[in-house]
DNA sequence: CATTCATTTCGATTATTCTCGAAGTGTCAA
DNA sequence: TTGACACTTCGAGAATAATCGAAATGAATG
């Protein structure tokens, strides 16, 4: 066993409000950029430094992007003396995605889930 | 072959941009909740009356809403007499969660596959 | 060709978001 | 305990987005 089953998520109203913030985290170029950088160096994660370097935005701007995409559980922060080392919630993505696959290619498969999954087991 | 299979997007800088439209345009309550309706009607697809009612919001609104869906490749529209019906448009669907899912699960495999495809095949 | 119906477009208001520089906070090192 | 460093928070301006009612459009129907 790989990894633990995720308990689905209820297709609540409140989930659905909860999905769409997460979705509307991720709608902007920088914060997606953001996203793909921490799956690139997951699990390890990067410092805020690295990750302003990459973009070259100013230290505010990446800073509140990085609070609202941690707000919205996309991603964990930890300090380390003098350094915050973000990492991707993979919990918080898993959910999302779960809800995305289930939402397109359950019911009456609008999307084909081999289409999706396509690059990788 | 149940479906042809899309051709990879690359992750150049421009697809980032166009995939982070697409989540900002599902990344709100009404707009995520007209595709879930689109998604459950598949292929069959609503008329704009009945996603209102459904929404409960004005018709501007939604026109509005359905708009950009249709802007960011994520609505299709079909015109029938007096009627306009709107359904899911599965390939940029497919693009898009098939963008999500190698971003998460392949590489370093962030997320785990089988906790995204746990519901179906 | 006037009317009804389904929906969009227009015009405008309010609310939210993005971005920045400057000032503040927490941590270490000397 | 002073200074440097890594980063956040504050305060504020400018750009986008959401929403609405009213007017306009397009298609059928009498």
């Amino acid at each position: 066993m790989v990894a633990k089953v995720a308990k689905a998520a209820k297709r609540t109203v409140a989930n659905v409000a909860r999905f769409a913030d997460m979705l509307s985290a991720m709608g902007t170029e920088p914060r997606l950029r953001i996203m793909q950088l921490l799956l690139k160096s997951h699990p390890q994660g990067l410092v805020v430094g690295d990750i302003q370097e990459e973009l070259g935005i100013t230290g505010s701007t990446l800073s509140h992007h990085l609070e609202k995409l941690r707000h919205e559980g996309l991603v964990k922060m930890r300090r380390e003396s003098r350094f915050l080392w973000y990492t991707a919630d993979t919990a918080g993505l898993e959910q999302l995605l779960a809800f995305l696959y289930d939402e397109c290619c359950s019911r009456n498969h609008a999307v084909a889930p081999e289409a999706v999954t396509r690059c990788c087991g």
